[in-house]
DNA sequence: TGTTTTACTTACATATAAGTAAGTATATTT
DNA sequence: AAATATACTTACTTATATGTAAGTAAAACA
């Protein structure tokens, strides 16, 4: 078959695997290639440079978080929070992959412009959902929290993706224990 | 001058810098020899593989901590957070470096064993100390916070890390959101 | 049916990585 | 002063990375 493959859906998909496991330096077009039983120009021919591969793969996962926030836009908000951290809780349990925009902002430095700006406006939007989502569970009397919304967002999302980061060094039992913490401090 | 040169010393330091700012796997011998004005074969003299000078850099950082632990261990409770939450924002004005645990921690399946633990060792070290830290600090009534003391040292060590990686992403202003917030959840 | 487009493979270019073996100049030790 | 250890350099090996140019088989199209 030399036409209408999805080759090119498989390679982001790897692609998107790779980058949570071992970050996007490592991420390398031999390991797709070899995993899809493809060659490495295979996928130069669908993305001609890793920084055109990259800045999709964080395309597709702004994409997916636009799905969740539909799915969960009937919810309610301790329903939405659990689901956000039924997510991340995903990413431990398929051998302790992290989020992405951690594993964009860990290795920041090393990644082209493209990728980091667009990583920046993923974090953005799941920042603001969080803001939103705290500010209008705090009037719907669902959560419980002193300050600012947008500094508890800030506090839960990073709280959370250092959570996923340090369950590699002592166990999963550190990110349930945030989680934990998390709930907790929302109460009444 | 072919003896008792400083070099060893120099190598460590420039390896941590560059592991703080763009991760264990994209810190090379080229980066390190061409700033040092040595050559690459210098480097493998005294750290023979990549991993031993992983180890000793991560073992250094080890050292500091208890030196940090040691250096305030008279401080008041207030005292001590604050001393540790203004060496994370130190990173953060040093071209947004990041802590070594953070580092370590994303970069976890792309290291060696021995960092892995070493990291993995450190990172014990820092919680154990936090949650002393909180433990005795809400029995003082200096601290108040709902729930296990453990589970309180995981969410800000967690958010404190987090916080810096994602202040590459928006900007530094969103690390001292997420500081802002965990002392006011600390206060009566 | 013939042409063009799609989706590749083959083969190669270039760069850079970690690591090693052997040589060398200086400093220290005996 | 001679021997030895220290702290390198030179030169090389091997592996792997991204990327490219040219060729090819099958599908889609006109």
């Amino acid at each position: 078959m030399k036409a209408r493959t999805d080759t090119k859906e498989k390679i982001v998909e790897l692609a998107t695997d790779l980058i949570l496991a071992g970050g996007y330096p490592s991420l390398s077009y031999q390991q797709i290639s070899s995993k899809l039983g493809i060659k490495n120009a295979a996928i130069h021919y669908h993305y001609p440079s890793k920084e055109d591969l990259g800045v999709e793969v964080v395309r597709k996962e702004i994409e997916r978080f636009d799905d969740f926030m539909a799915a969960v836009s009937g919810f309610g908000q301790w329903e939405k929070l659990e689901a956000f951290m039924l997510n991340y809780r995903k990413y431990l349990e398929n051998e302790n992959r992290i989020c992405m925009i951690g594993a964009c902002a860990s290795d920041y430095r090393e990644i082209p412009e493209q990728i980091q700006s667009t990583a920046a406006e993923y974090f953005q939007i799941v920042k603001n959902w969080f803001t939103d989502l705290l500010e209008s569970g705090r009037s719907e009397k669902a959560f419980y929290f002193r300050g600012e919304a947008a500094n508890k967002a800030s506090l839960i999302s990073s709280a959370m993706a250092g959570g996923l980061q340090h369950a590699r060094l002592i166990g999963n039992a550190h990110y349930d224990a945030v989680i934990t913490q998390i709930k907790l401090e929302l109460q009444e």
